[in-house]
DNA sequence: CGGTTGGCTGTTAGCGCTAACATTATCCGC
DNA sequence: GCGGATAATGTTAGCGCTAACAGCCAACCG
């Protein structure tokens, strides 16, 4: 053996034994499909064969392959094969955020059903940013995914042209987490808040409760919580009943329940039902309300939202509305499979998935 | 009029006019350089130029580029240039899980860290399994990635030699999360578990506690809250206490601290203290506690890890061991950038990060 | 006024890989 | 023993972009 890297023809051919010389340094210096062609004594579509189609390569050729993958420690170069084959193994997804358990456990079931495809997970997180978030869909973009999967959906009206100009350029777009039946042009899966409102109303109202509060949360551009507040103001009122919309202040979500319960029992504006944004503020004036000795549900009743583990554990239980957000990740990587190999995907999924928000009656109320 | 690419001259034109023709459903069917090089009446070269160095280029040429890329919708493709430029702004990052808050905090200060420098983040995680660690690993090599972010330092031999390749190839490769000072080979961001373990058994004894409880967590092949626990017994046992180490069982880990609690309570095995793995489980027991009617710190004390917003809301407050998971993600992102553009960063930052742990003490100790 | 900048743009080559076709060797039946 | 199927490998071209260098043309110099 004469240097370990030389492409070395098993033959003859002087011309290219001193060649391909691997200018370690530049570049990433890695092996690449030649180095392991040359060891192996054959070129590098054999070995893009083999790497990708095994069965079509003699059994002894594989061998020889198997062996120089082996001694060179080959790592493939997607970005060439991508570019070569025009294809992508990347799904992008953008969240408003990356820490909230809010959306972390969508993607983590998203991450789960897209592994077994070996198909990776580009993630951006626009903080509640519409301009980030237009931003961010046009960086994934140039990453040429095969799906993108994008939070909600009201953003920028550019954010929005560039969401169609890559649907039509063959990037299937889905939109998680909101549901809107009469809103077209992409592949929706999540849930409707109005709906999630109205539900947390009259589950309050049937409890006999009159006199409501909706805790919306604080996040500018977040207009989730703010719908379901809205819808849920609406039956009240329809129902005859007092009904106000606090907004909690820009605190730590559990933290804040806790100062909402606070200011009320301060200004001795204390209602008979709250209802929250989210389970955890819901859990910070869960807590406080304990801490005041006020007793729930016969003084004050809650009903949280998410169904959050916390949710279950607090005292006798804090009722509340659950979507399933686990599944809301699992039916977006079922929809994402569909997609991007649409021959070998089941019957064809439903395109457009609603995900039926739940009440969780537990002691609270 | 010839093929839809000829170099086409600026002035003599006419050519172009019926150029363009992105023959669509072929690849992806997106505008490149090209196209937006013919309408604008120059070369891929100039375009390229005016996308990386406007400033290189007439400010007559620029208004044509610009109006051309406007009208073609042009999204770069980033697998080309990180061919041809040999660079790659992705950064891969690899967890044990997406959902964790442990985690998903770090992840987001990180992605916050690395978004001005327009880098991305390819994210996966291994669910704690090492074999599928090592997938991963190979995985996102493939992309080329500027940096590789792991976390921890446990991890099978053939991962840990692709770690080591990646980072001979000129990736580099920074470990989050735990902090060995002893350990070479990667740059390390973390802190120490063993020093964590012998922080809370000294908090506890130092509140005048004997007879103590850790409880470990449960997840198999995370090591972490195990070397918690053994440092923690070491020490109680060098202090003569009482000391056992528990598993919860495998539940959602609040579940999981609240069913511990109801067994000890069961078996009228009650320890003086308790420390848990993290603050979820210990806030579970701590409800089941005051459910139980049983006075914290006065019957039990209570010590948890994590410094979780919900430590801070229970009762008077659940001491906790606080590790900073914010700062290491951004300690982390500064890192990063540090070692993909060294002539761009500050000083020199250290290679080797270790967050100290600190005990917060609240209400529970 | 030849030479020389310096600003702007073009040419050539190639990153690492794969689609599509071309080529060769092998084996089959009649 | 010969056309034709079959299997294994090779050849060519090009994905979209950028490095490196080669031109070109004005302005500018002594």
């Amino acid at each position: 053996m004469k240097s370990s890297r030389s492409p070395d023809p098993p033959d003859g051919a002087g011309a290219q034994s001193s060649a391909p010389a691997r200018t370690r340094g530049r570049g990433l210096g890695r092996a690449t499909q030649a180095t392991v062609a040359a060891r192996a004594g054959v070129t590098t579509m054999t070995v893009s064969r083999f790497l990708r189609a095994p069965q079509q390569v003699a059994a002894e050729t594989a061998d020889k392959i198997r062996a120089a993958l082996e001694s060179t420690g080959y790592t493939p170069n997607k970005h060439a094969g991508m570019l070569a084959g025009r294809r992508s193994s990347i799904v992008a997804v953008i969240v408003p955020s990356i820490a909230s358990s809010t959306f972390s456990g969508t993607v983590q079931a998203l991450s789960d059903g897209l592994q077994p495809r070996e198909l990776e997970l580009l993630l951006a997180a626009t903080n509640y940013d519409p301009q980030r978030e237009e931003q961010q869909i046009r960086a994934v973009l140039a990453w040429s995914p095969s799906a993108l999967v994008v939070t909600g959906r009201t953003r920028t009206p550019a954010a929005s042209a560039l969401l169609r100009q890559a649907q039509a350029d063959g990037v299937p777009v889905v939109q998680i987490w909101d549901f809107d039946a009469r809103a077209g042009g992409f592949v929706q899966i999540g849930f409707n808040h109005t709906r999630v409102g109205e539900l947390m109303a009259r589950h309050l109202l049937s409890c006999g409760h009159d006199d409501l509060v909706y805790v919306d949360n604080s996040v500018p551009h977040d207009l989730r919580a703010h719908e379901r507040g809205k819808a849920f103001a609406r039956v009240a009122r329809k129902a005859r009943t007092r009904v106000r919309v606090l907004n909690m202040p820009r605190l730590e979500p559990m933290a804040a329940g806790r100062a909402v319960l606070q200011r009320l029992l301060a200004e001795a504006a204390m209602p008979r039902a709250m209802a929250f944004a989210s389970d955890f503020p819901a859990a910070g004036a869960w807590l406080a309300a304990q801490d005041a000795g006020i007793a729930v549900p016969a003084q004050l009743a809650m009903l949280g939202f998410g169904d959050y583990p916390i949710a279950s554990q607090l005292g006798a239980g804090l009722s509340t509305v659950s979507v399933d957000r686990q599944s809301l990740g699992t039916i977006c990587a079922q929809q994402v499979l569909a997609m991007v190999y649409p021959e070998s995907s089941p019957p064809v999924a439903a395109q457009q998935r609603e995900i039926r928000p739940r009440i969780v009656a537990r002691g609270s109320t």
